[in-house]
DNA sequence: TAATTTTACTTGCAAAACACAAGTAATACT
DNA sequence: AGTATTACTTGTGTTTTGCAAGTAAAATTA
């Protein structure tokens, strides 16, 4: 996308990170805690990793992502999110509830869900705290013969 | 995209309408009032026909719009939003907050954003309910020299 | 009523983006 | 010193996109 294809606000937002790949990435860096190469690679959704090194590139010039020296690793870099990606917290929130709604097979807790519509901006407000914080958002997922992070 | 890429709620929405050009047609219908192929084919960003035919069977298919004959004209169809696309509203509105912070350029009268963040639910309900009516909800976009409206 | 225009598509082809596998350089670990 | 890991890059085939042109049916105009 070289060049603008309109002054809509939805357009502005779609060529920013309107693709099959950016807004995961941006989930993972929000609602999973992750801020590595290594730890976006190994996603569920499999991205190739050309096209990972291409995204990050595109999400740090277009001032989503900064990328910072992890100073106890000099070949590990974190890739944190900026205010501009903080502030997607709550469309990202929005897009969690309408697949909740219209995908059964959806991995989102319900109570969330109702914790959500009874209190959305504190809801909104926790995980900005969260993130601060570097905590996990969201539960890992349920994929079987594979540890959850979870204890019996 | 032919199988499911994970459970993840942000992929389900992805995949059902993350790509360049679905949510603009989806946008199209909310809230600018069009429901023919010739309208979104006059869209400001230009869809190439065969791209506009085929995200139009998709959406179709994936139940976001419902496909009904003009009674009238036996060659136009009606494409009409399902309560799947009008679940879209209130994401589709926190895109143009989001937007209208970022972007400067981005075409969104200012009462508009004021309004939307004293009174969001009001604002949401009032959206509904003009679409219902029939009635456009954006500003046409200020290109010059063309005709924007139609006439009653 | 015959010719023209409009609408809603389809087709063909070149260009771009994507997916997959493999390779590489720097660093860290053993 | 040798091996493994991390963060990429490169090469190649496939898929998707963009552009231009074409078509059939219905509506409009002469």
């Amino acid at each position: 996308m070289s060049e603008r294809r309109s002054n809509c606000p939805v357009t502005f937002a779609l060529d920013s990170y309107g693709d099959k790949w950016s807004l995961l990435i941006l989930r993972d860096v929000l609602f999973l805690g992750k801020r590595t190469y290594r730890e976006f690679a190994e996603s569920d959704e499999k991205i190739a990793t050309n096209i990972l090194a291409n995204r990050l590139e595109k999400l740090e010039r277009n001032g989503f992502l900064k990328k910072t020296r992890n100073p106890e690793n000099k070949r590990t870099n974190f890739y944190n999110p900026t205010l501009k990606t903080m502030d997607l917290i709550p469309m990202l929130l929005e897009i969690v509830q309408w697949s909740a709604k219209y995908d059964d097979q959806t991995a989102v807790p319900k109570d969330f869900i109702r914790k959500l519509k009874r209190d959305r901006f504190g809801v909104i407000q926790d995980i900005k705290e969260k993130i601060k914080q570097g905590e996990r958002i969201a539960p890992p997922p349920a994929s079987p013969g594979k540890k959850t992070g979870r204890k019996g």
